[in-house]
DNA sequence: TGGTGTGAATGCCTTCACAGCG
DNA sequence: CGCTGTGAAGGCATTCACACCA
């Protein structure tokens, strides 16, 4: 392996056309692969990675066909070479510096979270419209006024925002966002968010994920088990 | 309208089939079906909910009809009423106390996010191995090392719980809370669980979410179709 | 032998189109 | 007249099955 002649380039895809359901996928792969690498393991089988996330081998090899050819036959896939064949695929070879507007309960804690940039999203900046909220400072965080937005954009190459403002005031905030020339929110306030189609958006609504949860509970015929035993 | 004899009542169904989908959107109308109610609507049609959410009227009228029928005619969809069917079927018209477990950055944001509760998912109860952060107290919240797990998750009638520990403690942690009963887990570390199947779970990988946000970014030369979200 | 890559088949979800009704 | 509810059609994603190859 060691990749001495791939056989097969990443294939030159109209990428538009792929399932966002696939990119999703993706990431699963990605973090799946990491691990195996860090557990010192070389090469993986689509039917092992599967298997660990619940998916179909057949699912597995289809969606990294949208792509190009990156296993071996006989033999599976190379964990750290596949691994960078998604970065590649996802943009995330690159880093990719993120601001953070809202540094509220949630906004602060997500200053801090250490998986953002260990997955090539630095948390570089954050941004309240109360100044008595920049305090106290945060290394290797830049923490200013909101109206300040597009300095901060400008000066550190800030192309996605994580929004953690109330639901009341997230549209608002979001157009100024785009104003300064955002061009991806990850919005985490509870509202549907209209902006100009070339600006990219991704909802997490965490309230939902639990009400997904409930619905699941609230209709399986398990009904308050008892702890299992063993 | 005000409900004198609603014509036909919530469809007996075998809501285990209803697509994932499906129930996800259920999420989003009942939010956006909240905000309208709180701004003084009082019925809305198919179209301009599917509208506001980024889809189409017949994929709402079609959601809906899995679980019953529940507008009118000429008319739309009441609200408030449509609401509290949606609830219904999600099983939030109950409290669903939660547990967080895992006080680190994240844990403690989750904490104090008021969104759960307004929701009907109060956080009554954090946990951690590290008695350290059972400190400062938050009123209404019972904070105890994860020891007692057990007790916690049978006094507050806890069936939910939220996991917020780091990746490489998460599967141990998953397994103390299966043990301890709880029946749904909201997932926070970047890892696929491996769980007994009558224990529901959802994963939020946040680092993901960046990363979908990244791939519309990288590949965006040439136009893509507006975001599911909106 | 073991496992990939991929057409073909399947099944599911979404969209269409319109009957039906207030 | 407006808008729901729903069979039918269409499109898309997943699974199957197997040729092919190291």
């Amino acid at each position: 392996m060691a990749g001495k002649r791939r056989r097969a380039a990443m294939r030159r895809y109209r990428w538009q056309q792929i399932p966002e359901a696939v990119v999703r996928r993706l990431s699963y792969y990605l973090r799946e692969l990491e691990r195996q690498t860090a557990q010192g393991r070389d090469t993986i089988s689509s039917s092992e990675l599967a298997r660990t996330l619940g998916l179909t081998d057949s699912q597995v090899r289809k969606d990294l066909a949208f792509f190009g050819q990156f296993g071996y036959r006989g033999r599976g896939y190379h964990c750290r070479e596949l691994a960078a064949a998604i970065r590649r695929i996802l943009g995330t070879e690159k880093i990719w510096p993120v601001a953070v507007i809202g540094l509220g309960n949630l906004g602060r804690a997500l200053l801090g979270y250490r998986g953002f940039a260990e997955h090539g999203f630095p948390i570089v900046a954050g941004l309240d419209i109360d100044p008595r909220r920049l305090e106290p400072p945060v290394p290797g965080v830049v923490l200013r006024p909101l109206e300040q937005l597009s300095d901060v954009v400008r000066t550190l190459s800030v192309r996605m925002a994580i929004l953690a403002v109330p639901a009341a005031a997230a549209q608002e905030v979001a157009d100024q966002l785009v104003q300064a020339g955002i061009q991806g929110i990850l919005n985490f306030a509870p509202i549907s968010l209209s902006l100009p189609p070339q600006v990219r958006l991704v909802r997490v609504d965490l309230a939902m994920e639990l009400e997904q949860l409930a619905y699941t509970l609230a209709h399986s015929r398990a009904r308050r088990r008892p702890p299992p035993d063993s």
